[in-house]
DNA sequence: CCGAAGTTCGACCTGAGAGTCAAGACTTGT
DNA sequence: ACAAGTCTTGACTCTCAGGTCGAACTTCGG
């Protein structure tokens, strides 16, 4: 029994997978349950086995990505807890970046849901994306707090490192694989001048 | 029969106003044509009147706001011919980030098309969208060759700024008008620092 | 005031896709 | 091997929204 719900676990785990691609590829309204069916090669009727219905699949979708690409991000964090200050916000965004255009690049879609869509579910993106954006903003009050870095507003300069990133996936798709890293580390760079200090202009 | 023309025109630049609006709340997707009647108080049919279908108006939709939006770019920067280098990038974009957040709040989502859309489409947002960046790509290498500005990269730069500001109006939505305005110039002055001199990393 | 052109209406058709279910196939423990 | 439980299927219904169309209504030039 405990055999079986390994299965029934890894089972979910896949269309979740699966599920996260295409909502991501054709955003919720444009998905079909066909579609996402026919990449699991079984049928739409046995996704109902595993979900309620669309709504269910899609907010599982949701939840699996942001808790999977957060808990990565405090992974990688913790990596890099050794590395000195300056360097260490720009191999965070970096590998961040990375890992939006390599292995999530479907998350701005996914994420980007109507303003029709249940509260409830809106409301657990913000607190997904709360958590997520808590390792950066850690990072930068640090780094404030001992003087490597400055900022105008810790919540804009977050916001645009957020919104960077999460549409770096897009910018990147149209490149070749080597101009794809460049661009990567181009974006680091520049989002590391965010928390650095300014010069010039008031 | 000038009269008549007129008339039409209006019309038409009506309806589009009115599709823009829906289509980026709702997305195309989720968008039907009998909730944009009914908005513009007319009947489903009569919209087939002027447009051929839900494709074509969602086309006339983007091409009108991408225009429009663009236009008044350009004509902003042009006002601000006169501001001194380092601040003059600052108002272009603070002006932007208020125009794209109290006027277009509708873009991103217009202009985030899925992959599935027809080749066309896809190549003329991008169009648009590079014409609307060059203000802002002048602005830059104009600063650069100055020497007042210094950048890694001034496509990274440039798409920084472009996803920051393009998610802005989402960010702001949920704050008091007040807390608004603050927002947007933080985002500003934020993303001035991204054309800045850099100063310590790499 | 009339006829023609321009415009709107609303009933209708159609296809796509969400969701249901009874029957059968496969797995697993004994 | 067999029975109980687990999973898959494919045919079915139903709703919703895109699109069509002829009739009716409005506007305009003469």
């Amino acid at each position: 029994m405990n055999r079986v719900q390994r299965k029934r676990d890894e089972r979910v785990r896949r269309i979740v997978a699966v599920a996260a691609e295409v909502f991501g590829e054709r955003g919720y309204e444009a998905t079909s349950l066909e579609e996402v069916a026919e990449r699991l090669d079984v049928t739409k009727g046995s996704l109902y086995y595993y979900f309620a219905g669309k709504d269910e699949l899609a907010t599982a979708a949701i939840e699996t990505l942001g808790t999977d690409w957060t808990e990565r991000l405090e992974a990688l964090a913790r990596t890099l807890a050794d590395v000195p200050r300056p360097e260490r916000l720009r191999a965070l965004l970096r590998e961040h970046i990375a890992i939006a255009v390599h292995e999530y690049p479907a998350a701005l879609r996914l994420f980007l849901v109507p303003d029709s869509w249940p509260t409830a579910l809106r409301d657990r993106i913000r607190e997904l994306r709360r958590r997520h954006d808590l390792v950066f903003r850690r990072e930068i009050t640090a780094g404030v707090a001992a003087g490597d870095f400055a900022v105008v507003s810790v919540d804009a300069t977050l916001q645009a490192m957020h919104a960077t990133m999460s549409q770096a996936p897009l910018w990147c798709s149209h490149l070749a694989a080597e101009a794809q890293e460049r661009a990567i580390d181009d974006l680091a760079a520049v989002l590391c001048k965010l928390a650095g200090e300014q010069k010039g202009s008031l």
